[in-house]
DNA sequence: CCTATTGTTTTTAATCTTTCTATACAAAAA
DNA sequence: TTTTTGTATAGAAAGATTAAAAACAATAGG
C-alpha cells in the first residue's frame, strides 16, 4: 500500500452530513462548489460521489446529482483520526527525553520512536531535521540520529541567549507609548500575579502557565520572527524542565511571583535601569532553577530507561 | 530497487587497492581487522570478500583468505560518487533563490529541485525541514513546501537580530583580558584591512571573505551554540546578497573597510561606548545594503525564471 | 458564442516495501 | 581462553506504489 485515503474518508463523512441536510430528490451542487465546501480537491469530490453512488445514496450522471435516500450512521466510513500535529509531537518528544532522562549521546531509533509517538516515521524524521537546528539532536555521519541532549552547557547557553533577548525586549518595552496594548496586558498580568500570590499555598501549580504568559507578553513587543522562533523553543524547554523539577515548587514559585511583580512595577514606572536590573535578577534565578532541575534529572536511576 | 550499494562498491574498490599492496599467495587479515581498515561493517567486508572470490582474486574459505591474483583496473566497480554534502546543498539552494529571484510564496517542487541539485529527494526534504526553522521556507498545511522568501521584512528582522547579537559580542569583547587570542586575531585583521584598503581599486572583490572573517572573529568571543547557529545563517545570507548586488561595489567596500577599522581601533582602546557606536553604524550600513540588494533583485525580469 | 461545469490527464507528495548496512550473539577454531 | 567466523536481526535509505491536487480539454447550457 501507499498513502492512506484518510482525506477521502473524512470528506466522504462530511459529505454524508451535507446530504443529510437536504431532502430526498434534491440535487447536490456542482463538483467545484462541493470541493470548496468540503475543502478538498475536485478529485476527492468525484471519488466521494462515486462512493455515494455505489452506496445508493445519490444518483450521479453528468451534472445530475439526485439524492436517492438520506444517509444513515452505518454509511459513515471509519477513520483512524490519530493525526498528531507538529506541536504535540514536539511536546511528546521533549517529555520523552525528560521523562526518561535520556542521556546525551543516545542514538535515536526513528522507527521505534515514531511508533511510540504514533506518527509516521516520515513525520518524526522531519521533526528531527528541524530540531537539529537547535542542536538538541544531530545526524550521524552514516545514517540515524543522535540525541545531543540537555547538558549543563546546553542549559547555560540557552539561558544566556534567553537573557540577551529578554533584556532587549525589556529595553524596547519601556520606550513604548502609553497607548500600546502591552500596558493593559501588563495590568492584567499584575492582577493575576497578585491573585495567585494570595492563594499560593494551595494553587502553586498554576504558576507555570502564568510564567509562560508573562514571558510571552514581554517578548511580544519585539516583532521579529527569528526572536519569536527562539522564544518558542526556549519557553518550551524552560516550561518542561520546571514542570519536571518538583523540588521546592511552592517556595520557588512564590519567589518568582515576587520577582515578576518587581519587574512589572519597574516597567510601569518606565524605569529602564530598574527594569533591566529586575529582569536580570529574575533571569539569573531561572537559570539556576534550570540547572538545578538538570541535577535532579540526573539522579533518576538508569533502569527507568525506555524499553528496548 | 531499494537503497544503493554505493557503500559496498567503494569498499570493494578500497579493498582491491589493499590487495594490490600484497603479493600473490599472501593472506588477508581477519574480517574484523578489514572492517576497521576499510571503515565499514563486517557485513560489507564479507560481501566484498564474496565478490572478490567470484572475481577469482582471492580464495576464501573460513579463516583462509589467500590472494590468487593481483587485481587489475577492470576489477574496479564503477560508482556514481555524486554525493552532495549539506553545505553545498545550502549554497545551491540560496544561489537558486537569488539567481532567479524566486518570489515569496512560490511553492517548491521537491522532486524537481532535488533533480536540479542532483541530490535524492529525501535529502532535499531534510534540508528544507532544517531551513523551515529560519522561516525562509514553510510546510504547506497539506503537503509540499512554500518559499516564504527574502522579503524586506525578512531582511529587516534578520538585520535587527544580527545587530543585537553583534553588539552583545562587542560588549563582551572589550572586557576580555589582554592574553585572549582575539587581540592577536584583531591585529591580523587590522593589517589585512589596511592591506586591502591600499589596493582597493583593483581588488575590491577580496572584501567579501574578509568581511566574513571579521564578523566571524567578533562573534567568536560569544561561545554559545545558539548564537553561533544563527550567526552561520546570518553570514550566509548576507554574504550571498552582497555577492549578488554588484552596484557600487568598490565604493561600498571601501566605506565598509573604514567602518571596520574604526571599530577595531575602538575595540583595541577598550572604549566600549565608541566600539558600540562604531558597530552600530556599520550594522546600519549593512542593513541598508541588504535592503538595497533586495530592490536590485526585484528588477530581474520574471522570464529569467527557472525552467518549468 | 461564451461561460460554467464536467471528463481526463499529469504532476506531486505520502507511505510502504525492498534492499543494503550495521550490530549483536552464538559457534567454532586457534 | 581468546580470537575469529557464522548467523540472525534490526534499522535506515531509497525506490515503488498509490492518493490527492492541479492543469487541461471537452461539453452542456444559456
Amino acid at each position: 500500500m501507499a498513502r492512506t485515503d484518510e482525506r477521502f474518508r473524512s470528506a466522504f463523512n462530511d459529505c454524508l452530513t451535507l446530504v443529510g441536510q437536504h431532502q430526498v430528490g434534491d440535487s447536490l451542487p456542482a463538483e467545484t462548489a462541493l470541493a470548496e465546501q468540503l475543502k478538498v480537491s475536485r478529485t476527492i469530490v468525484r471519488t466521494v460521489l462515486t462512493a455515494l453512488c455505489d452506496a445508493g445514496v445519490v444518483h450521479w450522471q453528468g451534472r445530475e446529482k439526485t439524492i436517492l435516500r438520506l444517509p444513515v450512521k452505518a454509511d459513515r466510513l471509519p477513520l483512524r483520526g490519530d493525526y498528531v500535529p507538529r506541536d504535540v509531537l514536539e511536546r511528546c518528544f521533549l517529555e520523552w527525553i525528560l521523562r526518561f532522562d535520556v542521556p546525551a549521546g543516545t542514538p535515536l531509533n526513528v522507527a521505534k520512536l515514531a511508533k511510540e509517538f504514533s506518527v509516521p516515521p516520515h513525520a518524526l524524521q522531519e521533526f528531527l531535521s528541524g530540531l537539529a537546528q537547535t542542536g538538541l539532536v544531530a545526524r550521524r555521519p552514516r545514517g540515524g540520529w543522535l540525541l545531543l541532549g540537555f547538558t549543563a552547557d546546553y542549559a547555560i547557553e540557552l539561558s544566556e541567549l534567553r537573557a540577551l533577548l529578554e533584556l532587549n525586549a525589556v529595553r524596547k518595552l519601556v520606550q513604548l507609548p502609553k497607548a500600546h496594548a502591552i500596558w493593559d496586558e501588563l495590568d492584567a498580568l499584575e492582577r493575576q500575579h497578585h491573585d495567585l500570590a494570595a492563594r499560593i499555598d494551595t494553587d502553586f501549580h498554576d504558576f507555570s502557565p502564568l510564567d509562560g504568559a508573562f514571558h510571552m507578553a514581554l517578548n511580544s513587543v519585539v516583532e521579529n520572527r527569528f526572536v519569536s522562533q527562539f522564544q518558542k523553543s526556549i519557553s518550551l524547554i524552560f516550561h518542561y524542565h520546571y514542570q519536571w523539577d518538583k523540588k521546592m515548587e511552592r517556595h520557588r514559585n512564590e519567589a518568582a511571583i515576587a520577582e515578576h511583580l518587581t519587574l512589572i512595577e519597574a516597567l510601569k514606572r518606565r524605569d529602564e535601569a530598574a527594569a533591566v536590573a529586575a529582569a536580570s535578577a529574575h533571569l539569573l534565578t531561572s537559570k539556576a532553577t534550570l540547572l538545578g532541575s538538570l541535577r535532579v534529572n540526573a539522579l533518576i536511576p538508569s533502569d527507568a530507561m525506555p524499553p528496548e
